[in-house]
DNA sequence: ATTAGCACTCTCACTCGTCGAGTGCTAAGA
DNA sequence: TCTTAGCACTCGACGAGTGAGAGTGCTAAT
């Protein structure tokens, strides 16, 4: 059943006063504020409607109302595809981000870091998970007399590495031999793939096996990584500034459930697969963020491996602003992970 | 001029029931808890000394004690220098810092976790600027046709890297001979004349000069990389469960001066410098930090490059237990960072 | 030198009444 | 039939007032 015109502005205006105050919006405020040619008795009435149909709610009998999960549902979905950041504030998100160190390991946190400042949110990000990434090379650097670094490239620029024993015997020249043959042998394989492969090697091969086992185990460290490693969460000080946790324990609550990656790692990993996501409070899944909306735009690293970066808040969130932000973002991000030269 | 020793130890009893409590303290509790032999008045008499004497202040007049910044520094100058911890808590120590993944670049960080872990408080931890550690090898390392990532190798085994172009022309095996020549030139170079070097190279050398003005580009952004970068504040949601910090007000103040790492980063140089260091409350000189006591510990990455990790949490802190947990890892880091093997 | 006793101070928790915002309902007007 | 004015009612926020409890300093007795 669709809503009258009026009922729906009457809606949106609720939903716009309270995401900005996050005080309940009576009828007296929102005739003199939002419709001085309706009385406040009219959207009284309205109002009821609209709390019988689910949208609004009170928090007590003489408090004005509070939008509900399925009002923001609506709201959202209302919203245009293509809704424009204004021109400066987009330049100033660019310039944010590009104006970072452009190590490549630290990008995405420190996008994630760009965006908790900019939106005054907490800011989640998920990097690829890096079993799923392909070796591009793989590359054996002295170290010691007796140990090397061993680097990892993936196709997504990502790179991982650790340190092996190596039998003294082997000097530069030969470990460059080992390395060009094993980017030869793993080029395009898996993390997983290259783990059993180097492990076959390492019985038949006729190279020290410490190093080849050295090799192995970075890798399978990498596949089973604990995966909570590729999940970050910044700028979560900014919870604290919403009215809603001016209780210390509700805002130690919040805080600790941010801690807990198990299932803003899932939840992102599905956001990995759509171009912008929006969960509002309990559509999150997660127990203890029944009161969080999380917003997610992907990311493509190298070729088609999916990242994703969000927002995290109260459900009183300024949904429209944050998902042109987060598009921006993610096409941002994109263009600089992608293989293409991103000067 | 010395304490009796009845007002010494009233001193510290109080510190010890203030610290676990967080309550002003007085005499009637002390004499119950501590001094069963002794009247509460006495010990009234002896406190109100002790109040002259600068060691202790009433928040009002009815309330009991609370110790001063002069009591906690007396406090911990007694401390003897060798204190234990339980071997059990040294052991989930130890396995703690060694159970994480072994990637060079983020054992300070994961270290530091696991020490607001194991602490409650908030961890911070410096590793050293990169502008001071020395070039041990550069590899360049094809990634597409025309891009290739320079991976920086330090003495202290931390490695950063970035993308440069280069030039068609140059294969892996080129690439593999440039990569041996540099690193011959700049190896135990510093970053800052590695880059002079390089620049001066591109002139002159018969090399594709884009590839050594990408290095040179890489090494400057590491040279002047906004320190900032080297610092870790993590677990900075422990200071909420103190009571102190149960006005949202002063929480979101803490948490925001915990942000502004200018003050810390200057703290942590000289904490490098010195096995263990105390700043109790103003003594940190940082103006937002006034009732923050800081507590670190150094180690040693490699031959001679220090960082420093420590605690952050109100003045009234376990100084012993701190003290003491600290000294434990900032050895087990120095064993992991050295040179030596480390398995 | 120690301690019991006492008057005094100050905070904290609780209660109570008032105020204001907001509601639902009813009846009158367009 | 829709809108609106009016009114009684509810509930939370706020401030004042009160009593209990903890702690102190001082004095006088041991």
């Amino acid at each position: 059943m669709a809503l009258s015109v009026r009922k729906w502005r009457i809606l949106q205006a609720i939903i716009d006063d309270y995401v900005q105050t996050a005080l309940p919006v009576g009828s007296r405020t929102l005739s003199r504020k939002y419709f001085e040619d309706l009385s406040s008795a009219t959207i009284r009435n309205e109002m009821s409607d609209l709390e019988d149909l689910g949208y609004l709610s009170q928090p007590h009998v003489s408090a004005g109302r509070v939008p509900n999960v399925k009002a923001y549902r609506l709201y959202v979905d209302q919203l245009p595809g293509d809704v424009k950041l204004p021109r400066e504030d987009e330049e100033r998100i660019r310039r944010h981000i590009l104006s970072r160190v452009k190590q490549l390991a630290d990008v995405v946190s420190s996008t994630a870091e760009a965006l908790s400042d900019l939106t005054s949110y907490a800011a989640i990000a998920m990097m690829p998970r890096q079993g799923e990434l392909r070796i591009a090379s793989l590359q054996l650097i002295p170290l010691s007399r007796a140990s090397a670094l061993v680097v990892v490239v993936t196709d997504g620029g990502i790179i991982s590495d650790a340190k092996v024993h190596v039998s003294e015997a082997l000097d530069p020249d030969a470990l460059y031999a080992i390395s060009r043959m094993l980017t030869e042998k793993l080029h395009h394989k898996t993390l997983g793939q290259a783990q059993e492969l180097l492990h076959s090697y390492a019985r038949s091969a006729p190279w020290d096996p410490q190093v080849l086992s050295g090799i192995a185990e970075l890798a399978g460290q990498l596949e089973r990584q604990n995966a909570s490693d590729n999940l970050r969460v910044l700028g979560t000080h900014n919870m604290l500034s919403f009215p809603e946790y001016y209780d210390v324990g509700k805002a130690r609550s919040v805080l600790s459930a941010l801690e807990e990656k198990q299932g803003l790692l899932s939840l992102l990993k599905e956001g990995a697969d759509v171009t912008l996501s929006v969960r509002i409070g309990p559509e999150n899944g997660i127990p203890r963020m029944e009161e969080l909306s999380i917003v997610t735009a992907s990311y493509e690293v190298g070729k088609g491996h999916r990242g994703a970066i969000g927002l995290i808040g109260p459900t009183r969130m300024p949904y429209a602003r944050m998902l042109s932000t987060l598009a921006l973002v993610g096409d941002t991000l994109s263009r600089m992970l992608s293989t293409q030269e991103y000067e």
